[in-house]
DNA sequence: CGTGTTTGACCGGCGC
DNA sequence: GCGCCGGTCAAACACG
């Protein structure tokens, strides 16, 4: 698919740095992908996109590293590897396989090492994220359209809620977070409008929806039930919209990015690279924080980060954690730095994630 | 007053 | 057909 897509992405990629400067304790501990139904291909898509970016070396393995090779992926569940410690500090990679839908689920964790603010974290295990996956959750195909279809049907009542059998489903991203915050400001707005029980944990699910007015984005979280620590958030759909500059920290120039036409622009929908990188964290976003962000990558305080996910289908989705993956690549020691508050995002990539240096291609 | 959250009810899919 | 469960709606609230 879609390589011009890929190139471009990996474009962006190269001009911008992601960054995010997450509060010490936050660290992204795994994404997951996928839109249950697509069926496969999690890596298959990773693939293409890792070889596009030309993600390969790294001191230690990274994400992409391990996305790269999904199958070599041991089936077991919690693999650990060591990896040697990309600036000072070791790593931990876990990786995966999902064993449900999702083609494949592939979580590292890395340490910084001593650090300890979180030893603990170390070890993250890969959390099966089946947020969706549990059942095809046709339900969620709604999505984008859908949501607008159901708002429209808003009756309770009668509820003609449509039922079309083939909507597709709108690409998927879940990660992982070490937080104690819930709800990680990515920099968009959320409305929250739901939140349920969650079956086999302790704690709710909160359903969000991107208050842009024809964005149909969507977004969950929940901790896991395992590891409390933990936040899972999982976006659907991709922003029709530009990255609202107002948010918290946010601000920022964006630079323009050669070759990347700033997708948000409007397209609403049109084209296609733009969308790639819109899913999530359009790339403006990143850009944005880039110039600010990269004198901050490394919280003196997290030392440990881990990092793991996985993904279906999207391809837009993963490009844009590409970014974040790229950005883990490249992890370097932790700086030290303040860390400022730069918005969601920030809360959702660890600052090691982010990278410090920058691109590699181009 | 506008915006966002809470929360109980409802909808629809799925498995039995 | 029934019950379970995830997801969504929207009225009632809370807050700035």
């Amino acid at each position: 698919m879609e390589k011009k897509a890929l190139e471009e992405l990996k474009s962006n990629l190269n001009n911008s740095n992601l960054m995010a400067n997450t509060t010490f304790s936050d660290q992204i501990t795994a994404v997951y992908g996928g839109s249950s139904g697509s069926g496969g291909g999690l890596f298959d898509v990773h693939q293409g996109y890792l070889d596009m970016l030309g993600f390969q070396d790294y001191g230690g393995a990274s994400l992409f590293d391990l996305l790269q090779q999904p199958t070599t992926l041991p089936p077991v569940e919690h693999q650990q590897q060591h990896l040697p410690p990309v600036s000072t500090v070791p790593e931990t990679v876990e990786m995966v396989n999902t064993p449900t839908q999702i083609s494949s689920s592939v979580s590292c964790s890395s340490n910084e090492g001593t650090n300890n603010v979180d030893q603990e974290n170390n070890n993250i295990r890969s959390v099966l994220v089946d947020d969706e996956g549990q059942h095809n959750h046709h339900d969620d195909v709604d999505d984008d359209e859908g949501d607008q279809e159901k708002s429209t049907s808003t009756n309770k009542q009668l509820k003609p809620k449509k039922k079309n059998p083939k909507k597709l489903r709108e690409p998927r991203f879940a990660f992982m977070t070490k937080s104690d915050i819930d709800h990680l400001d990515d920099g968009y707005r959320w409305r929250k409008y739901g939140q349920k029980a969650v079956k086999n944990s302790p704690y709710p699910r909160s359903y969000h929806r991107c208050t842009s007015v024809a964005c149909g984005v969507k977004k969950r979280v929940e901790r896991s039930s395992e590891d409390p620590s933990i936040v899972i958030t999982t976006y659907e759909g991709t922003h029709t919209h530009p990255y609202p500059m107002t948010p918290r920290g946010a601000i920022g120039i964006l630079p323009e990015t050669p070759g990347y036409g700033g997708f948000n622009g409007g397209d609403g929908g049109g084209g296609g690279v733009s969308n790639v990188s819109s899913f999530l964290f359009t790339q403006p976003y990143y850009q944005h924080l880039q110039p600010q962000l990269q004198p901050y990558f490394h919280n003196q305080t997290t030392p440990s980060s881990s990092l793991s996910f996985s993904t279906t289908n999207t391809s837009p989705l993963l490009s844009s954690y590409s970014h974040i993956l790229q950005e883990r690549r490249f992890c370097p020691s932790r700086s030290s730095t303040l860390v400022t508050d730069h918005g969601l995002l920030e809360d959702v990539i660890p600052f090691q994630i982010r990278k410090d240096e920058p691109k590699e291609q181009n």
